[in-house]
DNA sequence: ACCTCATATCAAAAATTATTGATATGAGGT
DNA sequence: ACCTCATATCAATAATTTTTGATATGAGGT
């Protein structure tokens, strides 16, 4: 089943996951090769390949192939998106339904 | 292994499920009653149980007891730390390093 | 063309999370 | 005290995600 929500958890279960928090807090500092993200985490190969997809799926993180090399940076623009996701998940709509179940 | 990751991960957690966005859709219409929001979603109780808890421990929602009911709504005070957590993780550092790694 | 290096993909196993049905708890009413 | 209703918890299963090692791809150098 396809729904919207597909689209809004991708963002979300990008940054569910410890590996992936530390991978941002790495690219925090700035651009970096995945080869020193390698070398600056507790992870193998595969691992960083894999987790790297899911965070530029996302859109938090973008990349820049240069060579051989793959390079990664925090994406402003999907930083914002989801941003703006998470308070349009959470801010109540303007014309709020009154709670009248269940009472006493 | 307990981290700093680990709290962060909480709050995103709970919201990279599509079912539990939904709850929060249905609660962005203002408070609800665990019954009606069973009526509502198709889903039986004992997950619907499952998925407020997880939105309760996160913070973004927040839970009050009246009798045998249990009403839930979006926490003003959860969602705004999430949006902060959020702002803080994908916020490049004030000083940024270079990459002078793995150029042609 | 061949070799090497960086990264991606694949497939299997391990770990985590979600679903489901059964049972427990605890509040209010009789 | 007992019954009923709303919700929580538990235990088993199912589904999804992560980890790991092996292999594939594709760029640059010789």
């Amino acid at each position: 089943m396809i729904s919207t929500y597909d689209n809004y958890t991708k963002v979300f279960k990008a940054l569910c996951d410890e590996q992936r928090l530390r991978i941002l807090e790495l690219l925090r500092d700035g651009e970096k090769c995945a080869c020193v993200l390698l070398e600056q985490l507790d992870i193998g190969q595969s691992g960083l390949s894999y987790h790297m997809k899911k965070l530029v799926d996302s859109g938090v993180v973008e990349s820049r192939q240069d060579g051989k090399w793959t390079h990664y940076k925090i994406s402003e623009k999907g930083s914002a998106y989801a941003g703006e996701l998470l308070k349009k998940l959470t801010t109540p709509n303007s014309v709020i339904e009154e709670n009248n179940c269940c009472k006493r």
